[in-house]
DNA sequence: CTTAGGGTGCAACTCGATTGCAAAGTTTAC
DNA sequence: GTAAACTTTGCAATCGAGTTGCACCCTAAG
């Protein structure tokens, strides 16, 4: 099992205070993070200071994030191995009932027919629905 | 080929000088239209009023939403026949080069495997790269 | 110790989205 | 036909997630 600072490490990041609280956030959580998720559990680090970590992180693949629709974007943090590269990437599921998204890490992306000349990059596929739980 | 007041018939929608010109827009557009988008081009017509037409019309399953993580909502007409169920749901594909969003109608979604008694009802997929344009 | 550069906190700001409200237009009931 | 009832539209104001400027702080290098 990886540490906080193993993963900085291995991503090359700079361990601070913030990022490996941040961090360590964010792996104990089974639904993905908003910004304002995080803010609310860290009540004493400033929003712009989590912000530019998602950032930091994001930019050197710590993280990815999920467009959800619900107006606010989400952060998971990569699996293991995981470069953010097109054949790393898996579905996410959001619930229109409790408003959580969930990465779906065993759904990975099938290839998808793209019109002639356009090459694949990233992707972000959020289905939605209900979730086991509010699907009662 | 349906008209504009078939469409607007067929779902039930009323219809009004606004309507009529935002649907006969997005009908001649290759590419999804943000708010921005139908607000520069049809310049005499209010954004907010805009902004309700296209509520009414997702409302109503005229037009979809796609979020393609630019920030800003696009539009697209439903193809005909369609339902927005999740059979009737196709991948986008966003261009990070010319921000242009297309609708890749002839990529259906695969079935995708969710977890026990997950419940699909809609999808947002949007792959990203580039088009066929901006590939050189 | 001194300095340079990145990280942090705070406040202000941006901008897409959304809403309140009154005026204008349309439909319905009589 | 007329008036009430309801819907749509225009305008201005507001919301809120995201983002940025800037001064201060902290740490690693010399
Ligand atoms: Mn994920
Ligand atoms: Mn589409
Ligand atoms: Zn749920
Ligand atoms: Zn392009």
């Amino acid at each position: 099992m990886q540490t906080v600072d193993d993963i900085l490490k291995i991503k090359k990041v700079k361990s601070t205070a913030i990022r490996t609280v941040v961090l360590t956030h964010l792996l104990k959580q089974e639904k993905a993070q908003s910004l304002k998720d995080i803010e609310n559990a860290l009540i004493y680090t400033d929003r712009s200071s989590i912000f530019r970590t998602l950032k930091t992180f994001e930019e050197n693949k710590v993280i990815h994030s999920i467009e959800d629709g619900s107006g606010m974007t989400k952060y998971a943090v990569c699996a293991e191995g995981c470069n953010c590269a097109p054949e790393d990437l898996h579905y996410h599921f959001y619930c229109t009932s409790c408003d959580k998204t969930f990465c779906l890490f065993d759904v990975p992306i099938p290839k998808i027919q793209l019109p002639e000349n356009f090459k694949l990059q990233q992707a972000n596929m959020v289905a939605k629905g209900l979730c086991g739980h509010c699907n009662k």
